[in-house]
DNA sequence: GATAACTTGCTGATCAGCAAGCAAGCTGCA
DNA sequence: TGCAGCTTGCTTGCTGATCAGCAAGTTATC
């Protein structure tokens, strides 16, 4: 029970144990919810040493986010030098960004929380600290996409609903989901959901006329 | 700043009074972020006022929540009953229904927010209470559109596509949506952004092959 | 032996719940 | 009509628990 007194000294590694523990705690339960006690017991370290590295709770919950935030925009970096390099055609392009992405959030559960609780709360980071990091992120691939200049904003509509789309399963995977009837609890069912919204966004984008400000005159949009 | 002692007594309007800001304080700060003296100053009594009408702190969550899902509830048996009494196609119907979804939730807030953050904390209610209605109305949306029946899960596919669209912006509109470069700060901008769902969700519709099972490719009301 | 890596004891603050108190208004009775 | 007594709405003081932060202690490692 009691700290095992053989455990060697290992400053990195408690910095990174109690880091892992603070996300995955912030995430399920919440800034509020968490304590650095239960920080400390989930990272094998006693109730102080959170403090004792990062300051203070709020430092650490800063401290997660960056390194989430860090994580993502190398991941978002080697994607966008992904599409850039290949010479496919713009909806095959889209697909597999869409596809990409999909798989990038269901990878990281705690992020996708961790961010949920973020926009829920109103950032309770001083201003806009880490978060404006994600949107820097997000301006850039919608600015990469060449989805910004386009007066109508229908591409920045088709980008948010993508988004949309493979966000919301994995925050409702245990509410909402089933009560639609959509199992998302094993792999291929999560694969499923993925070529549904795959295919959905492509309709969208034949669909839709990308550059209509004020052109058409028959169609009733 | 004492209370008004020429206020008269009247328990309806204070259980209701607190019941109001408990709504809003949870929505905004969650469940662990409000104290019952900020839901009592919030209502105009005392610090000790909640606990007397709800006894804790757990069942006037509970009964915020309660009140939410029965007003859903009804809204819920409404909009089923106008959509079984118009004689439109089934396009016009589901477009109809998209756009009066998204408005629902556009004009309840609150509610939005209490779901997502019961959907983030894995519900701290003692097991399917009140989250139970809204998935039981969803479902039974769900049977309504006859969309259960397909094994493919095709149409509840949709339907989750068609929830997420609408739900998203409503919780990301100060985080996402502007990186994106999506506005929804006044209600034209949001008009844009629902014109925009119901036109990839019936542009989805068109696209996907419904029931391509074994049973009639033709015939589906 | 110095410094860094921790742990443990302490403190003040906050909070939920309880219980006691108080007063407004009703009810029954004269 | 008036008054006594009771119920109910609501407030306030108290208590034990929890928690973040700090300071002082302890031990490994250089």
């Amino acid at each position: 029970m009691a700290a095992n007194p053989e455990r060697t000294r290992n400053p990195d590694r408690s910095r990174a144990a109690i880091l892992d523990a603070a996300e995955r705690l912030f995430a399920d339960q919440g800034y509020e919810a968490t304590s650095l006690n239960q920080v400390g017991a989930a990272a094998g370290v006693s109730r102080g040493t959170p403090g004792y590295f990062f300051g203070s709770k709020l430092e650490l919950y800063q401290a997660v986010l960056d390194r989430s935030f860090t994580e993502v925009r190398e991941a978002v970096r080697e994607g966008r030098a992904r599409a850039l390099a290949s010479n496919e055609d713009s909806e095959t392009i889209l697909a597999g960004a869409v596809s990409d992405y999909f798989d990038f959030l269901a990878a990281r559960p705690n992020f996708v929380r961790l961010i949920e609780r973020e926009a829920l709360s109103g950032s309770r980071l001083p201003e806009g600290a880490s978060l404006s990091a994600g949107q820097e992120a997000l301006a850039a691939i919608s600015a990469e996409l060449g989805l910004d200049d386009a007066p109508s904003g229908e591409a920045a509509q088709l980008l948010l609903s993508i988004i949309s789309l493979c966000w919301f399963p994995l925050i409702h995977a245990r509410t909402v989901a089933p009560a639609v009837g959509v199992g998302l609890e094993n792999e291929s069912l999560m694969e499923q959901r993925k070529r549904h919204v795959v295919a959905l966004v492509l309709h969208g984008l034949r669909g839709t006329p990308l550059s209509t400000t004020s052109t058409e005159p028959s169609s009733h949009d």
